[in-house]
DNA sequence: TCGCCTTGTGACAACGTTGTCAGGTCCGGT
DNA sequence: ACCGGACCTGACAACGTTGTCACAAGGCGA
């Protein structure tokens, strides 16, 4: 409330102290031409006599002038914002960070740069997160999605949105995706040690509402059913969410009374990880078989190197990149469902027979 | 070229086949009220009636409209576009994806989205994203920078661009830095192996000209030759860029003749993996000592679990938040250096005594 | 009845940029 | 001397939004 009645420049003395930016106007003022010269200078347009290029660019440079994209997007006709947005279950886990990785490369050279988020399997961030996305305009959307349905994103699709699922398919609306086939990796992995005369496998898996882990779920029944498994014999844990879940139930399934379980089977990177420490404090590892599902780096130098399901994921994120920027590029075929099969990889602790 | 002289209507029929989306405009003429009642409704201020507000609500959800964040902030007086940039090394490497993801967690705090981009060690390539994102007017950026020098950056800086160094300090220009005592960290990792006796101690590192390497690798020689080892006992093997580097390297060094490396030192997560592979190769695993720089998943199930040189992550991911959210805020304090204290970890490899 | 205040609403300009179009200058050819 | 064209350059409107200000309608006290 000063009372002086000379108000401060505009461009000066502001709370936040950063000076105003150079625009076009004062590159203009400043290089004695037309905004619109300058605006062709900046954009390479040609037109612009050699002589009037080098005085601009000066100007530019000494006025430490940088292109606003948000006002020439906003102009030109139907620009992209050279944004997507990954929306992923947890960027500092592994799988998503080697995704997100390869979605970065295929975007770089789409001169597109990556907004990245973890959903941690909230339905609502996920839904809030698209929204803020949508309004910031993105040119396309990569979705491992925490919600259950997805009809909330109906609008954007019908407004042309290119969205890409990944690692799980859409419910409720119609969209591209990457899977990898969780029933058949699961059951082959569950085969395996069925193969090595196992019996009583565990399978530890994440919440059931979790569609991967669901399917993965449902590969052990299938497995297991087909082998003719009684009930009895079948040992599920679900809604596992932590590595030290795991390790939790794996350790109190070796405490209680009772034939034990003579394998291990993990549902998802980060709890096979648990189940091994469980292991090897219970002092087990040599004894007990066990299976992971999802490589992960150092799995092979463990003792005894772990056996895992892979999924290729340089592959599904360079296929998820393909779809998507073929999307913006304008591919309106009917969605796609590209479904990548995992493979058994054989490491020896999936090798260990029943004792 | 179609011979129809009537044009398609402009909302349709375009070569990428999205639908124009609905603007403000649109939504005002189907509720029947001026674009600034439009305005008001949506940004939820005050002086809208009940009933006018409920209309407008309506007509925006039939008509799927979005809001326009771009040409807001365009007309907002020096608003802020809810974007930071993190410039890492690789995203997908454990380091920088769980900087990313605490990094993210307070910008999240802030209603603020994260672009993410790899930099791989290419200096030109850091200058054209840091170019490309100040063009999309992010409020703030996070850099681990692969350029040896940041001048490029004064203009920026000068503007009042927030950024915020990470794991390297800054150099031609002054910014806030967030680092560990590398040099610190690097010297008692080795003068823990000369106090088990260790006098052949290899170290492995990356390219000299990586200001982190170049830290970790003069810790080494401080501790060695504190302790008075002959030069001709040092063994530095540089320029190391990946595991499968490391791995070639200390194969090498144990198929030479002469005396062989009791213990080594790996500047670099993925370096001690690529050296443990090559140690387990040979036989040696429990006989030669082995400490990593940097702590990664599972260094602990190792056999020997790897002892390492941690780095606090989620410290150093919350404080780069932290400085960078203040500097956004409008702080103007002179550039802060953070430098954590790095903690060595005692796990097994690194107790092992010379044979 | 008048004046004044409150409440709700809209017209208009502006943010920084680019598409359109209308010049102006200079050249060579007739 | 005149004209046509190539080449440069700038005025203006528009993109979708919001800040400013003006105004109309209604209520209330004098």
């Amino acid at each position: 409330m000063s009372s002086d009645p000379e108000a401060v420049p505009p461009t000066g003395g502001a709370a936040p102290p950063t000076v105003a930016r150079a625009t076009m106007k004062d590159v203009a003022a400043l290089s004695g031409v037309s905004i619109k010269t300058v605006s062709r200078v900046v954009n390479d347009e040609p037109g612009v006599s050699q002589q009037v290029r080098e005085r601009v660019n000066r100007a530019a440079a000494r006025l430490d002038y940088s292109h606003n994209v948000h006002a020439s997007n906003l102009r030109r006709t139907s620009a992209r914002t050279g944004m997507i947005a990954a929306l992923f279950q947890d960027i500092s886990n592994s799988f998503s960070a080697s995704l997100l990785r390869s979605l970065e490369d295929v975007a770089r050279g789409h001169s597109t740069a990556v907004l990245a988020a973890s959903l941690d399997e909230e339905p609502d961030r996920e839904r809030a997160l698209v929204k803020a996305f949508v309004a910031r305009r993105v040119d396309g959307l990569v979705l491992m999605p925490a919600t259950s349905r997805q009809e909330y994103l109906a609008a954007e699709l019908r407004a042309g949105l290119p969205t890409v699922f990944v690692d799980r398919v859409p419910h409720g609306v119609d969209a591209d995706s990457v899977t990898v086939d969780n029933v058949l990796g699961s059951r082959h992995a569950v085969e395996h040690l069925l193969a090595h005369g196992h019996r009583r496998i565990v399978v530890l898996s994440d919440l059931a509402a979790i569609q991967t882990a669901g399917d993965r779920l449902r590969g052990y029944r299938d497995a297991m059913g087909a082998a003719g498994i009684p009930a009895a014999d079948r040992l599920e844990v679900s809604d596992l969410r932590t590595p030290e879940d795991a390790e939790r139930a794996v350790r109190a399934l070796y405490h209680r009374s009772g034939p034990a379980p003579t394998a291990v089977f993990a549902g998802r990177n980060d709890l096979a990880v648990g189940a091994v420490r469980a292991l090897r404090s219970l002092g087990l590892a040599h004894r007990v078989a066990a299976v992971g599902f999802d490589d992960f780096p150092l799995a092979d130098l463990l003792d005894p190197a772990l056996t895992v399901v892979r999924q290729n994921v340089a592959q599904i994120g360079a296929e998820v990149g393909r779809l998507l920027f073929a999307r913006i590029a304008g591919d309106t075929a009917p969605p796609r469902r590209v479904i990548i099969e995992p493979t058994l990889v054989l490491r020896g602790s999936g090798e260990i027979s029943p004792s």
